[in-house]
DNA sequence: AGCCTTATTGCGAACCATTCGCAATAAGAA
DNA sequence: TTCTTATTGCGAATGGTTCGCAATAAGGCT
């Protein structure tokens, strides 16, 4: 929804504009994770003006109000970002496709109540990374 | 042990200099995860003209010889260095007093097992970060 | 509808961690 | 000891991200 935006932004004080407008609609319809040069290339399509610090801040804004997520795949990947689900971060990264698979379980559940009756840690974001190769690549 | 890197440099036909030899103990005499300025910092103390670059190119080669591992704790914290252990990468940060505590555990082998019989997808390597409060700072 | 306040934008410059190019140095083999 | 060449040190370059500030436009108010 396109909506969802406007919401949250007039709850927290925040304008609707169109630059969020636009980073927005990117993000959302995006298959894949995008860096932010990526978002920032497909706002050009949709607003040739679109500009790069724009999309940078815009991006954090939707971090800091939960509507997307910042992903770090290890140092020599860049960042990249993606709408925020509700469920934990879970990515499995096929070094042969190169591609990045969501993968929401249970498994974020049971580390968290491991953590919490084995360690008393109280886990607020779990994030797993894993590299490896998928079904298709690993043959 | 500083054998280690001699050994493992001369087998991958890498010479053992004083700048490495330096960087290798400053890691692994550390007790926390460096960044690479505090590892070049630390190396100033034991050979004041150690030289930024010099510390870097250590890092990635050690890396590279599964001697060290680069740490990617989110994009607001910048990258660390820390020795390598066997074990796959488990940390939990702290929120409350900062600490990030190294925790080896059979879990890491359950998500793997998990993967490669649900999904057919052979993880090489699990990082796993999780971020809450530990049980002192919970309280 | 039009006005006013001020959040947001766009632009370029600034930043900062990391990397590079290259001449000088020093490991390690002979 | 000499010789080869991997490695260093230096400063400059890079690349992603952020900043400063004047210009713009959202949205509340009349």
């Amino acid at each position: 929804m396109d909506d969802l935006l406007g919401a949250v932004l007039r709850e927290s004080g925040h304008r609707l504009t169109g630059p969020r407008r636009t980073v927005w609609q990117v993000l959302y319809t995006a298959a894949e994770h995008l860096t932010a040069e990526q978002v920032t290339e497909r706002a050009r399509a949709a607003d040739p003006g679109a500009n790069r610090a724009s999309v940078y801040r815009s991006l954090s804004l939707f971090a800091e109000l939960g509507l997307a997520r910042e992903l770090n795949l290890g140092a020599d990947h860049p960042t990249r970002w993606e709408t925020a689900h509700d469920d934990d971060q879970f990515h499995l990264v096929c070094e042969g496709c190169e591609k990045v698979v969501h993968h929401a379980g249970r498994l974020v559940e049971e580390v968290r109540s491991h953590l919490l009756r084995g360690h008393g840690f109280a886990a607020r974001r779990v994030e797993l990374h894993v590299s490896g190769r998928c079904a298709r690549c690993s043959s």
